[in-house]
DNA sequence: TTAGATTGTATTAATTTCGTATAATCAAAT
DNA sequence: ATTTGATTATACGAAATTAATACAATCTAA
């Protein structure tokens, strides 16, 4: 709920960024009108369309806004020092959030509506999607993945691989969840095939 | 989200109360149109017209629903053979979760928009509020109440006390909920004066 | 006092929703 | 096979809501 929206912009386009974020995650988009943002925000309807063109710019202003902070997230796990399928983990948790944040489900019921929106949506997906690809071929670059995967595979992949992180009951079976990690890890790197120089017989 | 409706309705009655009750827990009455619930519970339009005039008509008939289960468990709680105040909290419980499933919130939101709907919400209210001021009455007869109280006194006490039901870091401070229900229990008998025969100095 | 921002009210066009009419379809009983 | 009753798809006009703009009035700070 809690929306990061850059300061130092008037503060009535801010009440209304922040209220209707609020109605948007509550209710769908579809569901609510400008005036409802207008009489919630305490904002004139005219300062509204001061501001933004209609609804649908103020959708898309908000999106962009979620997506540009998912990509700054995403690029600070890119940086860190830590392993590779580590970096893993940290970007499909912070996807989960993302999407958990932007109502996914919400603004599909959106797409029923406004088509057109649509197109913008998958516009921004793919920016994300290409940022994460880039990011798996830098990887077999730098030789931490194999370099005859698809990445587009890869990611395929880890669509269905996050299932088990959220997994609840599958994560908790393990003695911790540095040792989930681990197993992820080592599948990774190793597939279902014994480690060489393992005691498995 | 579990509604106990009634069983042995035509099947497709059924479809369109569950769904309505869905559709308007999750995003309020206003917001949800007759065609959407239609299309949703997978219903033509015109089967929803036969069973409901309208969609005020099927507002009502939800309340009643609720209303009725809701007096139901009350008069089941107050035949049990419990002291007066063990059935007091229950009663508390009960009326928390049923304004849980009525999302008096969202029914609120409705009345702005179809303010005649108040007026019917407000005579269910004055039901169930007629039938808790008999069961004190009838308490102040057989003697668990004190006889002067006004009834409607003990209301208002009441709708401030039942906040503290909920207040989860108080009850969770005692060593047990029994613990707590001792501690109004008490409170109740004997106020805020020691207890005769106590031994506190 | 002025300039810029904001508001309230009003207005029109577009869209959505409502509630009904009609003909067609389907399932099951006769 | 035919009838019956329930359901559906489509269409439709009326009513209500929403969108977007216009204009005059108000407020606020330089």
């Amino acid at each position: 709920m809690e929306q990061h929206i850059s300061p130092n912009l008037p503060p009535k386009k801010q009440q209304i960024i922040a209220t209707a974020a609020g109605l948007f995650q509550r209710f769908g988009i579809r569901r609510v009108s400008v005036e409802e943002i207008c009489q919630k925000a305490s904002v004139s309807k005219m300062t509204f369309y001061k501001y933004f063109k209609n609804k649908n710019e103020l959708v898309k202003y908000l999106w962009n806004n979620w997506f540009d902070e998912a990509l700054i997230k995403f690029d600070d796990i890119r940086r860190r020092q830590i392993p590779f399928t580590e970096k893993l983990l940290l970007m499909l948790k912070l996807k989960e959030e993302s999407v958990k944040n932007l109502s996914y489900e919400l603004a599909l019921d959106y797409f029923n509506a406004v088509p057109e929106m649509r197109d913008f949506f998958e516009g921004l997906t793919r920016k994300s999607i290409n940022r994460f690809l880039d990011f798996i071929r830098e990887a077999q670059q730098k030789g931490e993945v194999r370099a005859e995967m698809r990445p587009k595979f890869f990611l395929a992949f880890l669509d269905k691989i996050k299932e088990l992180v959220n997994d609840r009951e599958l994560v908790e079976s393990y003695p911790s969840y540095k040792d989930f990690v681990m197993e992820i890890n080592n599948f990774m790197f190793y597939g279902i095939l014994p480690r060489p120089g393992s005691k498995e017989k």
